[in-house]
DNA sequence: ACAACACGGCTACAGTTGTAGTACTTGGAC
DNA sequence: GTCCAAGTACTACAACTGTAGCCGTGTTGT
């Protein structure tokens, strides 16, 4: 339905708080964002006006606050950020793609368990020497 | 080694060509982006200063020209971009972009199915018709 | 030896992004 | 009815991007 505009990264964490809490205020988003970011209420307030401009919210006015509401899908936005980043760094193969996130997934678990021994070693060392 | 700023999306294309051909001038750059992109020679002679400025590339210098060679490996962008993509989109859950990706290579290949088969029902239809 | 031509350096300029500040307006408390 | 806290609109500004142009200089063909 929509051409919807690149979100940049910054402007994603917004949609993210939008998709997950349904139909928000300003102040919703201000608040859900203000553990994981270090933004000042005017950033958030502008990266919301930008993502109406995008068209990738919409909002009902209700007094003398607006509430917002995604224009798009998560699932749509996740579509297209996939398949540029796939264009980018993978020439569009989805083959190498996977190939990659598996293997990398594979690395983090020998790393977790190459530490875990690590650390049992250590532990069975300390044992010892008490 | 490198801290490595991130590289842009025409940029990665250069980075690609000097990646795939090793030490290269320009002009090879150029020559070989001419069939897949619609840019000026100074265009990419201005993407490979920015990557030099970066640190994803380095150069020796031949008489006049310069030779560029990667200061980057691409598994190491590759990498970066990867993170930096999964952290954004899917919150660095490997699991849900692999789930995402392989259902969307299924997609695809049922829609070349679909489209295979509509194909060859119409030119079933046209040999009878004949 | 001189004219082209090719090269890299510097410059440009608009659009996007991150990160806000200022100014004006208005619903609501009193 | 008045005043204020909170909300939105408008403005700002530097860094990054895409997309080049101009300029001085050195290389090369003749």
């Amino acid at each position: 339905m929509a051409d919807s505009l690149p979100i940049s990264p910054a402007e994603w964490d917004v949609m993210e708080v939008v998709w997950d809490s349904g139909p928000v205020t300003a102040a919703h988003v201000i608040a859900r964002l203000s553990g994981s970011h270090d933004w000042k209420h005017r950033t958030i307030r502008t990266l919301l006006a930008r993502l109406v401009e995008k068209r990738a919210l919409t909002y009902d006015v209700d007094g003398k606050a607006y509430i917002y509401r995604p224009a798009v899908t998560r699932k749509q936005c996740v579509r297209q950020e996939s398949r540029s980043f796939m264009n980018k760094v993978f020439g569009g193969d989805v083959g190498a793609l996977l190939v990659h996130f598996v293997q990398d997934a594979d690395l983090n678990r020998d790393e977790l368990e190459r530490r875990r021994s690590l650390l049992a070693a250590k532990d069975h060392r300390r044992r010892k020497v008490r």
